[in-house]
DNA sequence: TGTACATCAGTGAACGCGCGTTCACTGATGTAC
DNA sequence: TGTACATCAGTGAACGCGCGTTCACTGATGTAC
């Protein structure tokens, strides 16, 4: 029957994500400070550590929900009719979309955590699933003898290739491409690359 | 004349430097701490900040070896008469030995660093221009029409294409390529990039 | 419905620790004569 | 070459601080009768 008691944390682990969330995009992840989420929640220190183990996981948690808006606003991107290279052009610009538009914790899932070795849990890891998979289905009808295993791992190629202009560019670390030509470039890029592998298909 | 003072502190100043490579390299930058570099080098923990004003600084002085020794070995690694497509493809590759052979120094160049505003020292930004002339050296020659700006733009996008299909699959973060195929993914990359940009090359 | 006890979410002061940086000191190098 | 003083590289104990995490406590919710 729900219990008063079970509902308020449910309460309070949402409004602790969601505050750990506005703060990771205003500052970064390295600007996370447990005092600032307890403040910005309106509980005490204490009580973060009731609804997480720890800033970690409470990270984590973040990821999840920044992995499932850009899952979303790339699934709303492609058109129903759309040609293997329309399709890498919507994708490409949508996911460049999504970093401008919420660029720290875009940045926050690339930016490394986890204390030496713990990897990060499959949970994690099987949420990135959806990004290879809307790069293989049309990749497949671009390279149509290409089997599964071959496809999957072009597939993430391709994702790292458009991942990588975007991300040296937001970044202010390396020289990158210039905010004005930055969605020009990228949509250049998906071209290439579509325009690339028609040209080396059997080359595979 | 040099002076014992002076040699003794140029000294002591390359020791600093050699002791937090060696140690970035074996536990990457945020292993890095100054009472380490302190033992290795064998002087006093005092005595770092004689020759560098910081750890920041040090550190900048630590990538600036790595993009020279990055820049040796993709220069050295084109051969004479190479084609446009050869050269990308020995440029790319030549990248990617480097990252997996230096992986956390190669890492540290990428990795945020540098108290909120602070941008990085022009000398520092400059240092990287290399990479860019040695991809739109070749690539002037695809694309024979193009001006020099946009050629330098599109050498940014290439090389943040190769850089993030090797970025992603050395950083343990995400899913990428598995080394077994990374090397000839980023050859096929390579190969990718060129053909498209021989096909879409009216397009710019 | 009311009373007595049990549970446990939430509190916040205090702990602890890692670590960069400082600074009063010392001894080796440099300078003047 | 030798002596007296000046400089400054290098020392290392101590400072300081940011910050994650803990834990003895309290009061609201749940349970039994």
């Amino acid at each position: 029957m729900a219990g008063k008691r079970e509902t308020k944390k449910e309460e309070l682990r949402e409004r602790v994500l969601k505050a750990a969330s506005e703060i990771i995009e205003a500052h970064g992840v390295s600007g996370l400070r447990a005092r600032d989420i307890a403040e910005r929640v309106g509980c005490a220190l204490g009580g973060l550590y009731t609804v997480f183990a720890d800033l970690d996981e409470l990270i984590l948690h973040v990821h999840s929900g920044t992995l499932k808006r850009i899952e979303e606003q790339l699934r709303g991107s492609v058109p129903e009719a759309a040609t293997p290279r329309e399709t890498f052009r919507h994708l490409a610009l949508a996911y460049l979309a999504f970093a401008q538009d919420n660029r720290n914790l875009w940045k926050a899932l690339f930016e490394h955590r986890l204390p030496e070795g713990a990897a990060p849990p499959d949970w994690h890891l099987a949420q990135q699933a959806f990004l290879i998979q809307l790069i293989a289905a049309p990749l497949s009808i671009a390279m149509p003898g290409a089997n599964p295993d071959a496809l999957a791992i072009r597939a993430r190629t391709l994702f790292g290739a458009v991942h990588g202009v975007v991300s040296i560019s937001l970044e202010d670390r390396f020289t990158g491409i210039t905010p004005g030509h930055l969605e020009d470039e990228v949509a250049a890029l998906a071209d290439i690359l579509a325009e690339g592998i028609a040209a080396t298909r059997d080359a595979v």
